[in-house]
DNA sequence: TAGTTTTATGAAAGCGCTTTCAGTTTAGCA
DNA sequence: TGCTAAACTGAAAGCGCTTTCATAAAACTA
């Protein structure tokens, strides 16, 4: 019983008495087809359970049905739930996703000098990454689409949110909720050159529309602070032990949030009572654990992103794309 | 100004004077050229920009440097941490990731008769799927590298755990804080064909123990919950909301846990005081909010998954593998 | 210095499809 | 019945690489 091979298209042409166009015909176009011809084919691709080998197909056509999503810390959550979107849309239209993880400058050079060259994949989604010039245009000119989340070029397409707006709803909320030592707590500093910086937003969004109401930001209730766990909690430690800590605290996402209330548990500091705490991106997480947040629609984000790619691969002529997504503040039990 | 085609190994060829074997002999076995033209050839190269097409050369080779992974529920935190962990160990064999998501048996078999064929992928990691017997011959005749997790197959590689162990060790836990009226919250008849039952086995295992130290799990204390928030929701807030509510209830997973605790909070019951709470898996998550649950290494188990795979596909001939990870207790705030 | 290895290169045959182009049938119509 | 248009189909030319095989040149041997 010797092991049979992989039919490929030339096997299926024997056994069904036509030629290897033929049966590209009846998979791509079949009304190009006698439809007499076309039965007998089929039942030579089932008997034979042929299936085009991808890669043979991507070469001759030059398009892979695959995208790209070039992306840090692709495990936070913020980034899955974007991802979440992406793959929805994807998956409808019949595409692979791709993840290209990125953790330094010179991974994603690579990605950017390579990627559009290298033609492996039709169209590229960039997360929250800032991409130099040079690299942008790159993409541009040897016709790679591609749409950028949280960062902007006047060449490719982008999706983005209002960073200061966002710092204004959160201000606003807690001056409602009578709040005048309030303290902010996120990544202002980022020293990796790829990322970018929508906290300093928040923050300034933050120390407008608390200054309008002639509430000002102490320096010292201004933390820095990275997405690291050990950082985020070390800032709010210090935070909740100063001798006259915040009534409440800004942190510039949702994980930082829950990193806060953590430290005050240890604290024995209850939330709300003692100290209110809200948080940025509502994440899955935000809502398990009552937190009140600033919404950005994170699914939505990536779910878009997609279509926008897939819709200019289609048709490349259609126009660029730069689109704000709005946000809403969720309030929950920690304000 | 007229826009330059992206360089083929054609035109490298042309510019150095060689011919295009020379150029894939330089890119692909450097030394098998003479230094004199290596140099010539690599100026050509960097002079044009050349980067091979990926498609081209996968075509040439037959094997694609990606491999992938079929999962359902992939934003669910405990499968983006096994993700993480293989992504981990991919981008160091400079691999790509590609995703499959699975959310019908369709949808599964479709993937499972077609990838092994379609051959655009050199690799195969399952996750948690449950898999029919003639689509893993499938995968194992037509030599698709795979491997299982959560699942098990003779002729697959699998990594898994002791779900049953899993259970022994919570209701030892529970049994020591001198709980005697506990309960158990989880997914023991998930409709679906493909996924898997891990959850009867940790309840299996959390019965068993319970038994041996004389303690009765009541059916009245076993209540079923999908993985879906609202559904956890409302199976939490029956069990604490029984008229003589248990003194701590196991939950199958932490995303589950997370849920008791939120209607906990909402009916003003004290977490560990009042009700103790533990949960399983030990995602990133349980940390942040405290809660004691059961460790499985999840980051580990995909990056061994990644590794084993990998491994394979350089060497055919090694053995399978079926291995099965540790399971400890993480002893936190909630009970 | 003739004979034998070794080293370096190019020609050409894949890899397995899609697509254009031209030729052959068949259908449509007066 | 003769002529034109429409419908099918096959040959062949890509797509852009890798790799085998043969050959030429260089380097050793005795």
């Amino acid at each position: 019983m010797q092991k049979k091979r992989i039919p490929n298209i030339y096997d299926v042409a024997k056994t069904s008495g036509v030629s290897i166009s033929t049966i590209s015909r009846v998979l791509n176009a079949p009304d190009k087809v006698n439809p007499e011809t076309r039965r007998r084919v089929i039942s030579a691709i089932d008997k034979l359970g042929f299936i085009p080998k991808a890669e043979a197909r991507a070469h001759a056509m030059k398009n892979t049905n695959r995208i790209g999503v070039l992306t840090p810390y692709f495990t936070a959550p913020s980034f899955v739930q974007r991802l979440r979107g992406v793959v929805a849309a994807l998956s409808k239209a019949n595409y692979e996703l791709v993840i290209y993880p990125v953790d330094s400058v010179e991974h994603l050079q690579a990605y950017t000098s390579s990627i559009p060259i290298m033609r492996n994949i039709d169209g590229l989604i960039i997360m929250s990454l800032a991409i130099e010039e040079k690299d942008a245009l790159r993409l541009h000119d040897n016709s790679m689409e591609t749409v950028l989340i949280e960062y902007a070029h006047p060449r490719l397409n982008n999706i983005s949110i209002d960073d200061v707006q966002g710092g204004h709803l959160v201000a606003k909320h807690l001056i409602e909720k009578g709040h005048t030592r309030v303290a902010f707590l996120g990544d202002i500093e980022p020293p990796e050159r790829y990322a970018i910086h929508p906290v300093k937003s928040r923050l300034q969004g933050f120390k407008e529309t608390l200054a309008s109401a002639d509430i000002s930001l102490q320096k010292k209730y201004i933390v820095q602070a990275s997405y690291s766990q050990d950082e985020s909690r070390q800032a709010a430690y210090h935070l909740l032990t100063l001798s006259k800590p915040p009534t409440a605290i800004f942190a510039a996402s949702d994980i930082q949030a829950a990193s806060v209330m953590k430290v005050a548990r240890q604290l024995k500091i209850r939330i709300p009572e003692d100290m209110a705490v809200i948080g940025f991106d509502d994440i899955d997480m935000a809502d398990h654990m009552d937190i009140t947040t600033i919404r950005q629609n994170l699914d939505e984000s990536g779910r878009l992103a997609a279509e926008i790619l897939l819709s200019r691969i289609a048709e490349p002529s259609r126009p660029l794309q730069h689109i704000r997504l709005p946000l809403t503040l969720i309030e929950r039990l920690t304000t």
